[in-house]
DNA sequence: GACTCGTGGGA
DNA sequence: TTCCCAAGAGT
């Protein structure tokens, strides 16, 4: 979009690729001025977001490892419980497992959760609770990587390290006006890096891409860097990914203020150890409500049903648990079974 | 390298 | 409504 509009005359101003022919002195000083731009922009246009309040290395680890395929918004309100719970690494690394999961219910990609805690049990006991400081040493713990690594190294410490996400691909994508395969994107990144503000500069490259230069519908008019870009709004092919439409049912036996719920086998592909409502059959018991959910690469219709023992039996439930409604929220629950015990009031 | 892992929300 | 996808990592 804006292309007529926005480009004009801008052509010889765009930014020379790293490997081109231009005068090495045209091409720093573009980049000197892109850089300019984009310092100033972030400066007054960036999200006041609650990781973003301090750079202390622990808050800024777990954020970066909640955003991992996460949008901002869902991250939020687990973000601040999960740091007022555990507000430190030791913190993290003194409480269980189920506990950490409990808390990551919803999030999605449960292993995100486990390998967090993981390295922070192996950062408390043996690196005496201080995270590493450079994004090489970052990178050993489980969990974290090259990405990761580099944004922690450089927001936190201030490390020369540039970051490369979907976002900031996108944007270098567009600003060079060529497709880029990852190894190309990061010999960019670090090339364009402002390494005097290395943690802002790579924030500010994501948060244009987040909120500017986004995949459909980019705003390329109130884009910072648009005199310096080689095909602003430009489309980016997406494979696309279909998704299967699938019906299930669920039963929510409540009796005498329990709840019954089933934890999914240990080494289960997905929400491996996770506690949820039995899956049923659809005969006959009443029927409490109907909600979507989507998991993975499936849209589910799921229909949830009240149901005794009876129904119960009749099902192919695993063996379970009877849950006191006031000890459900310490249990990891899967995201399906977490909005449906909201919606019906249960937690 | 291709797959896989969860979810909620916006277009 | 349906579809696309978001601050990746591990295998």
């Amino acid at each position: 979009m804006g292309k007529s509009a926005t480009r004009t005359g801008a052509k010889a101003e765009s930014l020379p690729p790293c490997s081109g022919f231009e005068e090495k002195a045209v091409r720093l000083k573009a980049i000197g001025e892109l850089r300019a731009a984009l310092r100033e922009w972030y400066a007054q246009h960036k999200r006041e977001l609650p990781w973003r309040q301090n750079t202390d290395a622990y808050r800024v680890w777990v954020s970066e490892i909640m955003l991992q395929q996460t949008r901002v918004a869902a991250v939020l309100e687990h973000y601040r419980i999960f740091l007022n719970a555990f507000p430190n690494i030791e913190a993290l690394a003194s409480a269980s497992e189920q506990r950490v999961l409990a808390l990551w219910s919803g999030l999605g990609y449960y292993r995100r959760a486990r390998m967090l805690h993981q390295a922070g049990r192996v950062v408390v006991s043996e690196l005496g609770g201080m995270l590493p400081r450079d994004a090489e040493a970052l990178r050993k713990l489980p969990g974290v990587g090259r990405y990761t690594a580099s944004a922690i190294a450089s927001i936190a410490y201030g490390e020369s390290t540039a970051v490369v996400d979907g976002n900031v691909e996108r944007v270098l994508s567009r600003l060079d006006g060529e497709p880029r395969d990852n190894a190309s994107a990061w010999r960019r990144a670090q090339e364009l890096l402002d390494a005097r503000h290395p943690g802002e500069w790579n924030q500010a490259m994501m948060e244009l891409g987040a909120t500017v230069c986004t995949p459909r519908a980019p705003q390329c008019v109130a884009c910072p860097v648009r005199f310096w870009c080689r095909a602003p709004g430009a489309e980016m092919d997406r494979p696309r990914a279909a998704r299967k439409q699938m019906e299930m049912t669920r039963a929510l036996i409540e009796r005498a203020g329990r709840v019954y719920l089933v934890q999914r086998p240990g080494d289960a592909a997905k929400m491996a150890g996770m506690w949820e409502l039995p899956e049923c059959d659809a005969g006959g018991a009443k029927e409490l409500c109907v909600l979507r959910h989507s998991i993975t690469d499936t849209d589910y219709k799921v229909r949830v049903v009240s149901g005794g023992m009876k129904a119960l039996l009749a099902n192919r439930a695993r063996a379970g648990r009877w849950v006191p409604i006031e000890e459900i929220e310490r249990l990891p629950l899967t995201g399906l079974t977490r909005k449906i015990l909201r919606k019906q009031g249960l937690r």
